[in-house]
DNA sequence: AGCACGCCGACT
DNA sequence: GTCGGCGTGCTC
């Protein structure tokens, strides 16, 4: 052993280990500017960069910084950067047993890199354990990791929980197979639709880094243009990266490249695979053994080598962001891929978000558009239903539904299947006078009224039983709530053409596909099945519960879902027709009518820049007890640019629902207070939430006393 | 979160 | 003198 690397380097000779921590002290005040690496006694450390830099996988926020170990030797030549290790952590004791000093737990953690010193001036520990020499965080994926976290104020080790996957031995030890060479670049083939199409291929295929907002035209073809996209970037001898909102569009575009590259080409990263098989699809794109990946919002960070492409399919679909800490949004995530790795960049939709309008209004992406006849040729026609119209109409009063409505699903079925979209089940929408259609609120706190299961009308925030509700605007006692009526408005429909066979799709039994022949098919937003030949006609009943609610995105999340419905239905000069059920003079319903939904993008982002909302400006929400977040508040050093809404108390949850992450607890009265900052000061609020959040958990605040606080940047469903 | 360190009052 | 209270701060 050399007196080097053994507990009598720093100037400590003859001293028994056990006193070096009580001589700690005056070892700091010394300032040892750069420390050897000493450890306790008996371990012989690796001759070459002895100092290991360690991520700690605790997600606690005060930890989230490397900690240095000293590399043993026998570790050496496992312990390379991007490995699983284990090290002993944790103020504990520092016992000192059999020559090796221990204290605290064994945790799991990342190897980030070798070093020749530490500036650590005390002691290093020694790694206890190389739990694989799998390298399985690159340089690449930590980088990402890292810009992830300090976009969304999360720690990284939160993550890296959710980009590396757990370890699994036996998929390990499998070979991966050897890589494909590279394809030919595809044709451009229904791209050429697009005034762009062609060139934004070629682009890919040359090794470029193009970047596009895609508005995707109405109907089938935009898995096979995705499989294109993938190909091209193939083409250029990079990796390529789809991410999808569900499994059945990741069955399309598995389907779609399987066609066009054949088998062995692209991994499909999805959380319904088991845990082997998952891992060893991951080790293979890590390993470069497939170099295209497809999958839901968990592939986001799948560790593609050398990437030419990052996609994503309907931005606007929530299932895109992640639903654990610190809540990360696939766009999000592969806008920072994409800076990052110097890629292409496609963000593709038959709809357009309000941040997919602000990539192209920044000037960051361009838009990939098609012109205005190939829309008209492949959109059907839209006509719309308004409450005006339903009172006008005698006869739709009577029969519930207007007579355009029953029209074109009588003239559809001659033609083939008819779509009928509903609200979801267990979607309460606002109740509302049926006479003068104004809300119907609680009397005690002004809450909205909702009907549980039972039929009782009932507050949404306070709980509070509705007995004797009468309209304070008109005196009508009578109440409207159109999800009821869209639900029984169907059943009336399979009803009244009982020839044809009806069909449901939701929530607990989605249907992929239907025959071309006539049907009723009856589906929630989302779960559409793709009709063979397309629809004939499409009746979206559920537009007013959908605009009606309090929430941002209410007009955009409208509109996404007719959009997307009505994609499914042949184009107009073939006869396709829908049929909206909603006033004709709100903004989405023109905007569907005109099939413009860029146009719509645009005009909320101009609205939203006005008004300060995101994703202009940056918003975070802090929750928790009314104290914790006014005791937040007050310590946080925000940004000077920051304003403060709030903070208002939360909707107290009724007892026996689903709790959501950052939800109070049933019963609980929390407060929420939103942060606000201009365009480009987001990171400094990240940043000055992530140092509070941190000071506080380490002053023992922590989650679970009751007095943390919960931080979500980009919060959902606001004002 | 744990857990040791440290600086104050009652004890053999 | 010294045992032990919990308030503070660290974890390589």
């Amino acid at each position: 052993m050399s007196s080097e690397n053994g507990q009598a380097g720093g100037g400590a000779e003859g001293v028994p280990p056990e006193q070096l921590a009580l001589i700690r002290e005056s070892v700091r005040k010394a300032k040892t500017p750069r420390a050897k690496p000493r450890t306790w006694r008996g371990a012989a450390l690796a001759k070459e960069l002895p100092v290991a830099r360690v991520l700690v996988d605790k997600g606690v926020l005060h930890l989230d910084r490397y900690f240095d170990y000293a590399v043993p030797e026998e570790l050496d030549a496992e312990a390379q950067p991007g490995v699983r290790v284990r090290v002993r952590f944790g103020a504990g004791r520092h016992r000192v047993r059999e020559g090796r000093r221990e204290g605290g737990g064994l945790i799991d953690g990342f190897l980030v890199e070798r070093l020749a010193e530490s500036d650590y001036s005390g002691p290093l520990a020694a790694l206890a354990q190389v739990v694989s020499p799998e390298p399985v965080l690159s340089e690449e994926l930590l980088g990402l990791a890292r810009a992830v976290a300090d976009r969304y104020a999360g720690s990284l080790a939160d993550v890296l929980q959710l980009a590396v996957p757990p370890r699994n031995a036996r998929a390990e030890q499998r070979a991966s197979p050897e890589p494909l060479p590279p394809p030919p670049a595809p044709e451009a083939g229904s791209w050429q639709r697009y005034e762009r199409g062609a060139a934004f291929l070629e682009s890919l295929a040359s090794g470029g880094a193009p970047r596009a907002v895609w508005n995707a035209l109405p109907g089938p073809q935009w898995s096979e243009e995705l499989a294109r996209a993938v190909a091209a970037a193939l083409a250029s001898g990079r990796g390529a990266l789809v991410v999808l909102p569900d499994g059945r569009s990741v069955a399309r575009v598995d389907a779609a490249l399987t066609s066009l590259l054949g088998e062995g080409r692209h991994a499909v990263l999805t959380a319904d695979a088991g845990p082997e098989k998952r891992y060893a699809q991951w080790l293979a794109v890590r390993r470069g053994s497939v170099r295209a990946v497809i999958g839901t919002r968990a592939a986001m960070f799948a560790p593609v080598q050398d990437l030419g492409l990052v996609a994503l399919w309907d931005d606007g679909d929530d299932s895109h962001s992640e639903q654990h800490a610190p809540q990360p949004h696939a766009r999000e995530v592969l806008l920072l891929r994409a800076a990052q790795d110097k890629c292409g960049f496609l963000l593709g939709s038959w709809a357009c978000t309000v941040e997919a309008a602000q990539l192209v209004e920044s000037g960051w992406a361009r838009p990939l558009v098609a012109g205005r006849e190939q829309v008209r040729g492949a959109a059907p026609l839209v006509r719309t239903v308004g409450d005006g119209d339903l009172a006008r109409d005698e006869a739709a009063r009577a029969a519930r539904l207007p007579t355009l409505a029953w029209q074109a699903v009588r003239d559809g079925l001659r033609q083939g299947p008819v779509l009928v979209q509903v609200p979801r089940r267990g979607y309460v929408p606002r109740m509302a006078c049926a006479v003068c259609r104004a809300p119907a609120r609680c009397r005690h706190c002004s809450g909205p009224l909702e009907t549980r299961d039972g039929g009782a009308l009932c507050c949404g925030w306070c709980g509070r039983e509705e007995g004797g509700w009468h309209c304070p605007e008109c005196g009508s006692f009578r109440l409207r709530a159109s999800v009821v009526g869209a639900r029984r408005t169907a059943e009336e429909l399979g009803r009244a053409f009982p020839a044809v066979p009806v069909r449901t799709s939701g929530r607990e039994h989605v249907l992929d596909t239907v025959p071309g022949a006539p049907a009723l098919v009856v589906s929630t937003p989302g779960a559409e099945p793709v009709a063979e030949g397309g629809y004939a006609a499409a009746l979206l009943l559920d537009g007013w519960a959908m605009l009606g609610r309090p929430d941002l995105r209410a007009g955009e999340d409208a509109l996404r879902r007719w959009i997307a419905a009505a994609s499914l239905v042949r184009p107009q000069s073939a006869g396709g027709t829908v049929v909206v059920v909603a006033e004709p003079t709100l903004r989405p319903v023109q905007a569907l009518v005109r099939w413009d939904p860029v146009g719509h993008a645009v005009r909320e982002l101009a609205e939203r820049a006005e008004l300060g909302f995101p994703p202009v400006s940056r918003m975070a929400a802090v929750s928790g007890p009314g104290e914790a977040v006014a005791d937040f508040l007050r310590t946080a050093e925000l940004p000077p640019e920051a304003e403060v809404l709030g903070p208002v108390p939360l909707p107290v949850a009724a007892a026996g629902r689903p709790r959501r992450a950052g939800a109070p607890p049933p019963g609980e009265q929390w407060e929420r207070a939103l942060v606000r900052v201009p365009p480009g000061k987001g990171a400094a609020l990240a940043a000055a939430l992530k140092a509070a959040q941190a000071a506080r958990m380490a002053r023992g605040s922590g989650s679970g006393s009751g007095t943390g606080v919960w931080v979500r940047i980009d919060p959902a469903d606001i004002g």
